[in-house]
DNA sequence: GAGGCTTGACAGATCGATTTCTGGGTTTAC
DNA sequence: GTAAACCCAGAAATCGATCTGTCAAGCCTC
């Protein structure tokens, strides 16, 4: 392997003047760097970084860390983030924590051995044992898809797009509610509260695949509704939310195969708007992100942190507005 | 930061021993390696992972360099790789290059820079001047999704994917057919010969979205097949075979709205079998790809090559076989 | 109990960069 | 004309691990 030292020596300078050339850091008289970057080019030289991570404590590494990998929403922010940061000359290290708190704290600690800058990171739930770590401090991180006080967040409030939904189905004439997805989920908070809000009876509001629900989560989005469906016979139209939109798709698929019209009995709205949404039919209707501004916003604010060394200030906190797509399932 | 260095000094032992505990490169007795395991606990001790790379010149990082991160067929392979690869203790960079030559030459040089122990990748094309690279041996690599004379690849065999919907089509008194993707892919020139072979006429064969088609490839592949089909008014049964799931779907949407029915006067193919399919109605056939085993052999092989530095053997070229599901488009 | 062998552990070299310290040579200032 | 300021560049320390060389201690064996 061709060093800087090679470099150095075919030059004719010295090590530091080749650093110097190389990072910018410091000025180097035309002339040498002439000849430092015409042996830079001559052997196609890249400083290793692991030596410059350890030098200069800077690996120019970010973690993401995400609960899910085939979810379209998380994979179009995964684009989204690495490609922001390819253009400022940073790498992603990924990992997925498959809903599972054990592995978050694993990978949390893992990555910030391998003295990652700072970390994107879309938690499972507002238990993760990781949150106090971050609150610390201990490694900056921008925390995306949720809010967390005192942490820099940028995420869509999903009370909001629950209400959203609440309100799309109040006006449309639902009358039976059922929500897909994991109770404590602020979609839910929003959704439901608006409906009490506006007078509808608790018992017409319904939780649905309640426990951990991140895996496989397309059958078992499909079986979960066709169970639900099946022995849930009433001639009320019924208005479905969905934690997100494979998980609505199931719900759709399930109603079709039991017969249920779409969207006159039943109306299903998903989460997220991924592109899947306009490709199905009847196209679903959902709630949507916009992804793209989330994953260039949570790099933005990251690498402001890390480039500033900013680290005292009050935290930046992000909160994109959803809206709601209305589509053939509504 | 807390250091080797320290972990030594608290429980009493040289630097190096801490390291052969933590490494267990060689033996220790049982008493210090209990001393230094509780200070290593009490602190909650990890080694810098770029000191470690530094010196030992591994990694344990290996690079991902794939052409397209929303299309769902590589979010599945990935997030199988990110599965095995931790399970091994390696984590995984990530890189898209976007279908283009010039990113993907940029990234593997700097991934290579990164001391990456392997590369895991999914060409853009056959031409990619990064394959001379890998030939050279200058990184290991394993290629995905493609196979190449001479390299470590994991793939499915496009040609008979391809093969496999020319027959079906045949089967199903389809008369003309339609490929949306590149000319150039071994799964068109599968379709078209199997084709060529039955007897049909090389004018009843049409290739559609010749150019890059990677970008975009929803809209682009909804609005291409809304301009084809327009002007394609025929009653005899047309098949199309996509190069991917989104792009089919692309096609089936816009066969709906110009009224055209399916799978009666058209028939639609896609390809991954990505979990779309059978979250979309009709419910999409489509060439099957086993993901989750190209993702963990792809994994494997690398590994393999790495830990036993066995740079010197023939290539282990796996090729795995496809398989038509069919569905409601077919 | 002397010599040979194994095992355990330390000191120190090393990996390939960054960065500080230092000093020679020039320019600017008074 | 001398002092102060400044710019460049080299030597050497440093980052935090791994790994080699060395040596002491322990265990057999004869």
């Amino acid at each position: 392997m061709i060093t800087m030292k090679d470099i150095a020596r075919k030059a004719g300078v010295s090590q530091a003047t080749v650093s110097r050339v190389l990072s910018g850091t410091a000025a180097v008289s035309p002339a040498k760097r002439a000849v430092v970057m015409e042996w830079v080019r001559k052997f196609d030289f890249e400083p290793n970084r692991s030596a410059r991570s350890l030098a200069a404590s800077r690996s120019h590494l970010i973690g993401v860390m995400l609960p899910d990998l085939v979810n379209p929403y998380f994979s179009e922010i995964l684009c989204h983030i690495e490609r922001s940061a390819a253009r400022s000359g940073y790498n992603v290290i990924l990992a997925n924590s498959e809903g599972s708190l054990r592995k978050e704290r694993e990978i949390f600690k893992s990555l910030k051995a391998r003295q990652v800058d700072g970390f994107l990171a879309g938690l499972v739930s507002p238990d993760s044992p990781v949150l106090n770590e971050i609150l610390k401090q201990r490694v900056r991180t921008v925390v995306v898809t949720q809010d967390y006080e005192g942490i820099d967040c940028v995420s869509v409030s999903h009370f909001q797009g629950g209400k959203l939904v609440a309100e799309h189905f109040l006006e449309s004439g639902v009358e039976e509610f059922a929500f897909f997805g994991p109770e404590g989920d602020e979609k839910f908070l929003g959704f439901r509260d608006t409906l009490l809000n506006a007078g509808t009876a608790e018992e017409n509001i319904e939780v649905i695949g309640n426990e951990d629900w991140w895996l496989s989560m397309l059958n078992r989005g499909f079986h979960r509704a066709r169970e639900y469906l099946a022995c849930h016979k009433t001639d009320r139209r019924l208005g479905v939310m969905a934690v997100n939109d494979p998980f609505a798709l199931g719900v759709v698929h399930a109603g079709q195969e039991l017969g249920i019209r779409i969207p006159k009995e039943m109306a299903v709205v998903g989460f997220d708007d991924t592109f899947i949404c306009v490709n199905t039919r009847p196209t679903l209707s959902s709630v949507s992100q916009p992804t793209e501004e989330i994953g260039r916003l949570a790099v933005d604010i990251l690498l402001k942190r890390i480039e500033s060394n900013a680290d005292g200030e009050t935290d930046r906190n992000v909160c994109l507005e959803p809206r709601l797509v209305h589509r053939e399932t509504s």
